[in-house]
Parts: structure tokens; C-alpha cells; sequence
RNA sequence: CGGAGCAUAGCGCAGCCUGGUAGCGCAUCUGGUUUGGGACCAGAGGGUCGGGAGUUCGAAUCUCUCUGCUCCGACCA
């Protein structure tokens, strides 16, 4: 590609309301541009970039034995509302009319779709087991879309499916995505670890999150310091303190605590250490489709977790009992209920009241703790379970902490930051029993086939790669991902024949082998500062100079990006095409 | 969905408080001088100041309203 015919748009000042540094990059670069909340074109640049990385999924997804297909974009609503889904979903799937006035959404993912195909296509269980995948976008309207690409409402996804006669079938095809997965963004160039993660709204037993690694992620990963176990903050146990409750050795008191309704606040204000402190939220607890009908509102349920940890919403609303999605009591419920206001609540004698108390395996060995005393403005001291307050039962329902025990039972856990790239799931039978899609197995029998699904976010992983490789000049491209390879830069072009001819030359010989190389010919108003800084900004790994300067001593420059540690080195002008191709 | 804020040239911003000719930097175009790190000089084009309504002799500026967008929190590739 020459410069002079590509829309090379990069920008010296990064459009403000670009937050991450990807983001900010990729519209300094000329890569993406903003049509609307959470809709991007991509530019000639960026495109390049994503072609590269759907290059490496094909690739792979053609070694795991994965056929691809293409689906519609927009999906009748009568194959979401056989799964139920056109219901269940919230706002973020986008529904529209046709002109026949029937319903349509734009597809957030494809599980209706394809299992439909497979319904119709697949009858007998010679045919499984069968396995399809798509590149293709998707739209999903998010609450707020955010940091450019990286959360857009129409992205592209490659979704895979697969369909089985057996669980050991799906196993063995779950675990060889798992390792298609991990080749992808090995080859990809990305630091990434797969964590075992929660199945959300996606439904099934099973499920890998793969996760690239970097501070601007929006999710908690934890990891053992000790072995390869590694998973969402959602998911990871907070395993039971190996200890037994000490036995009470404080009496209880009441103590006045004007204005101290935080933990922070308590514990400042007592002298008391957080973890000392038990926290008492009230949520919502489930009501019976009877009950709601009847008006009914819903029962309360009491969780305490220690003051220094935080409960965990997705497991709290796994618990029986407790409402999903988590809910916390409106302050007029709970002063009805317990007279005095969030902030002052303790577990004590809820019970009585009719209120579950559902206390975190940590909290539960705690003694002579500190907790709301049901009162505004006061708290108790010296509390103890059993003799002062009773308990419901024993759950895990708090975030984990650095330092905590790892589930697996070897070493702590360490927690990092952490962009979700890949999405892997085991879904069983939800969509192929709501859907029908069976097989006749061996003895003529029908039977549900069961199902796996593997995303990846393949816009996403574009963001992610910069929000991992970047310098103060810009994008620091893996080799796989880089939308050129080498970088052919003319200087002095007006006033050498020669600088012309050896560049033109060197572009072609490298164009000719196949190779990704990008001639920076713009005219000579573009001086030389301009080339270089935009070949550092859109992250081309290899950059060679040719100048009349250089020529003059019958060499060219050559520089890698990021720097070798010898920086620019000097090669003979006629050896150039040899040491780039050692370089490739 | 809750809270906060923004909307002025392609991008980044000033002007608004205190109403009176719409400005700066980058980018773009023309001419000239430059050419190894985002050049310089001279000139030029580009705006219904997000839309609508109101107050006023007069509104980018004050008021109301709608729309769009962003940020902070609850949800997901």
C-alpha cells in the first residue's frame, strides 16, 4: 500500500471523550471513527488490523474441525420466544418491525438460529458430532457503551457452536476449543490466562472466560500463586476459614455512634479494625409468581458479610431464597421492618422478625464483633453469634481478596485486572430441549442433542492488543496483528532519482514476496518528522529510511518497533531486502 | 436504569458569568521558502454556535423544552 493512496488519517491531539489508551489510539491512528454511541467504522487501518486477527481465528477454527457458516443479522422473534429469551432478554437486545408489522431483533448472539439449522438439518446421530462457526456482528445495545471498540453496541464476534449425542463428546470438543483458544491468542501475541467463570445469562454447566490481561479491564481475575488455577472474582469460592469461633470474651454493650454509618466511619470512630465489624445488608428475598400476583411484596433477607469484605451479587442471588437479580431493600421497607436505617442494622433478632440471616462462611467464626444495634445511631460491641444473635444458615457470598486461600488448596489468591476476549460454555440442552432439536440415536430413539458455544469478541481483541502494547508514540503491534509489516519511508524524494528508484524497488520486491509493506510516498510537503512519527503511531513493527544522506554512503536505516537495543542500524543499500526478509 | 456534565469549523478548545460584527491552535486549499523528528512566511476556504420555543430593539450568551453525546455507578464478547 503507498501512503499517498491511503486514507491515513491519524490526528496529533486525541478526540476527548476518549478515555483508554486504546481507544484514544486507535483514533489518533485513523483506525476507527465514531458514527454514534457505540458504533464504529473502521477505517482502512483498523480493518487491515481486525482482518489480521480474523486471519488467525479462521485459521484455528479450521484446525479444530469447526465448519464456517454465515447467519442473518436479524432474527425472527418466534425462535426467541420458543427459548424464552425474547422475554427474558432486557433492553440490550434491540427488537424491530418489519414492514409486515412482525417482529425481528438484531442478533446479540445466535444460539436460536443455529440450533433451529440444526434442528432442521441434522437427524440422525451419525452426524454429531457437528460443529459450526460464524465471524460475523452483532448488536447489543449496552447501557453505556464505552471505550471505543472495546465496548461497542455493534461488534464482531466469531461464535461457535457445537452439537452432541453425549457428554463426553461435548467434553472432548469443549476441550479442544479450549486449546483452539489458547493457540489463537498465543499466535495473536497477547499475555491472557483462561479463568473459570460464571455462565451469566448464557445458561449451562461448564464455562471458561479468556481473559487478556491489563489495568484498564473490567473484570477482577483471581489467580493461585501456587498452581494454574485461575477465576473470575463472580466465580472464585471464598473458601471456609480453616479456624473455629473462639468463645465470646467480651460482653455485650450498646454504644452510641452519632454519624458513623459506613464501616470506614465505625471503625474510625470505635477504634476498631474492619474485619472486627460484621455488615448487615438486607435484599430482597424471592416471592412466588401467587404472591407477586396477589400484591405481595417481597420477604427480606439479611446478609453479613465482615467489614472489610464485599458481598458477591452473583453469588448472593444464587442462593435460595434470595431474588434474582440481586435487589437491596428500599430504606422505607427496611425502617419499617426493623426501625432504624441502613447503616445501623445488626443481625440480631431478625430471625424473630421473620427476616432469613444468611451470614458469610468469614463473618460466621468471627466473636466479640462489632454490628449495627437495629437503633439509629447506635452499634453493639462484644457481639457474639449464637449467644447474642442467631443465623439462618452458612453461605459463601463475598468477593475474594488478595491473600486469600485458593480454592484449588494450593497457595493464595493474587487478583488482577482483566478484558474478557474469549467466552467458552458448556450450555447442555437449555436451547436444544426449548427448540427440539433431536437426533435419532443408535436404537431409533429421539434424543436432545446437547450443546457448547465459544465466542470471541474479535473487534474487542483489536482494543485489547493496543491496551497491552503501547508506548508514549503509539501502538506497539504484535507482528500477528500489525496492519503493515514493514514500513518503507522516502525522504528527500524530490531531490534524489535514487531515493525513488530504491524505494520503489524494495517496495515492490517486498509487495512481490507476499509481505505487508506500506511506501510512505506522500509528497514533500510532508516532512520527514511526519513520516516518522505516523509510522511509529500506527505501530509498524519494521521501519526502513531511505534518504539521500544515507545514500550517499550507499546505506539505508533500518529500525525495529519496539527498538532492538542497538536501535537504528545502518545496512548496505544493495543487502536491504536480504536483512528485512531475516528480520520477517 | 440512577447520579453528574457537555453540545461553538473535520479535531482540540476560548467566548457565555456581565446580551451588541463568532475567535484561537491543529487539519484543509493557493503561492513561495524549506527537507532526518509532527517546518516557515503570505494569503484563503470552512459556522444556520445541536433542534425548537420564549424573553429582548437585539441571543452563542438569559429561560423553557426536546435531542444527541460523555463521565461515575448497577449489566456483558
Amino acid at each position: 500500500m503507498r501512503a499517498s493512496n491511503l486514507l491515513l488519517a491519524t490526528l496529533k491531539e486525541s478526540p476527548s471523550d476518549a478515555v483508554v489508551i486504546s481507544h484514544q489510539l486507535m483514533l489518533r491512528a485513523g483506525m476507527i471513527r465514531k458514527l454514534a454511541s457505540g458504533l464504529y467504522t473502521w477505517l482502512p487501518l483498523g480493518l487491515k488490523a481486525l482482518r489480521n486477527v480474523e486471519k488467525i481465528v479462521r485459521e484455528e477454527m479450521e484446525a479444530a474441525g469447526e465448519q464456517e457458516v454465515l447467519m442473518p443479522a436479524v432474527q425472527p422473534a418466534e425462535l426467541w420466544e420458543e427459548t424464552g429469551r425474547w422475554f427474558q432478554y432486557g433492553g440490550e437486545l434491540l427488537r424491530v418491525k418489519d414492514r409486515h408489522n412482525n417482529d425481528f431483533c438484531i442478533g446479540p448472539t445466535h444460539e436460536e438460529v443455529i440450533t433451529d439449522l440444526a434442528r432442521n438439518e441434522l437427524q440422525s446421530y451419525r452426524q454429531l458430532p457437528s460443529n459450526f462457526y460464524q465471524i460475523q456482528t452483532k448488536f447489543r445495545d449496552e447501557t453505556r457503551p464505552r471505550f471505543g471498540v472495546m465496548r461497542a453496541r455493534e461488534f464482531i464476534m466469531k461464535d461457535a457452536y457445537s452439537f452432541h449425542a453425549s457428554e463426553e463428546c461435548l467434553n472432548e470438543t469443549y476441550a479442544r476449543m479450549h486449546q483452539a483458544y489458547t493457540n489463537i491468542f498465543s499466535r495473536l501475541g497477547l499475555d491472557f490466562r483462561p479463568v473459570a467463570a460464571d455462565t451469566g445469562s448464557i445458561g449451562g454447566a461448564l464455562s471458561h472466560e479468556f481473559h487478556v490481561l491489563a489495568q484498564s479491564g473490567e473484570d477482577d481475575i483471581a489467580f493461585s500463586n501456587a498452581s494454574d488455577y485461575a477465576a473470575n472474582v463472580e466465580l472464585a469460592e471464598a473458601v471456609a476459614p480453616a479456624i473455629e469461633r473462639p468463645a465470646p470474651s467480651a460482653a455485650l454493650a450498646t454504644v452510641d455512634t452519632p454519624n458513623a454509618h459506613s464501616i470506614e466511619e465505625v471503625s474510625a470512630f470505635l477504634n476498631v479494625a474492619a474485619q472486627q465489624i460484621l455488615k448487615t445488608l438486607i435484599v430482597e428475598g424471592e416471592l412466588s409468581e401467587e404472591d407477586e400476583k396477589a400484591g405481595k411484596k417481597a420477604p427480606l433477607v439479611a446478609l453479613v458479610v465482615r467489614g472489610d469484605h464485599e458481598l458477591n451479587d452473583i453469588k448472593a442471588e444464587k442462593l435460595t431464597g434470595v431474588a434474582s437479580p440481586l435487589a437491596f431493600a428500599e430504606e422505607k421497607a427496611i425502617v419499617e421492618m426493623l426501625g432504624c436505617k441502613p447503616g445501623s442494622i445488626g443481625p440480631q433478632g431478625l430471625i424473630d422478625k421473620g427476616i432469613q440471616v444468611i451470614v458469610d462462611r468469614s463473618a460466621a467464626v468471627v466473636a466479640d464483633f462489632v454490628c449495627g444495634a437495629n437503633e439509629d445511631g447506635k452499634h453493639l460491641t462484644g457481639a457474639n453469634w449464637e449467644r447474642d444473635a442467631q443465623f439462618s444458615r452458612v453461605e459463601d457470598i463475598r468477593n475474594v481478596v488478595e491473600g486469600d486461600p485458593s480454592p484449588c488448596g494450593q497457595g493464595t489468591l493474587e487478583i488482577k485486572r482483566g478484558i474478557e476476549v474469549g467466552h467458552i460454555f458448556q450450555l447442555g440442552t437449555k436451547y436444544s430441549e426449548a427448540m427440539k432439536a433431536t437426533v435419532l440415536d443408535e436404537n431409533g430413539k429421539e434424543k436432545t442433542m446437547i450443546m457448547g458455544c465459544y465466542g470471541i469478541g474479535v473487534s474487542r481483541v483489536v482494543a485489547a492488543a493496543i491496551e497491552q502494547n503501547h508506548d508514549d508514540r503509539g501502538i506497539v503491534w504484535p507482528k500477528a496483528i500489525a496492519p503493515f509489516q514493514v514500513a518503507v519511508l522516502q525522504i528527500d524524494a524530490n531531490k534524489s532519482e535514487e531515493v525513488v528508484e530504491r524505494s520503489e524497488a524494495l517496495y515492490n520486491a517486498l509487495k512481490d514476496m507476499g509481505v505487508d509493506v506500506l511506501l510512505d510516498d506522500r509528497d514533500k510537503k510532508t516532512s520527514p518528522g511526519v513520516k516518522f512519527a505516523d509510522s511509529e503511531l500506527i505501530g509498524v513493527p519494521h521501519r526502513i529510511v531511505i534518504s539521500s544522506r544515507g545514500l550517499k554512503n550507499g546505506t539505508v536505516e533500518y529500525k525495529a518497533r519496539p527498538d532492538d537495543k542497538d536501535g537504528a542500524v545502518e545496512v548496505a543499500a544493495d543487502d536491504i531486502l536480504e536483512f528485512i526478509k531475516g528480520k520477517l
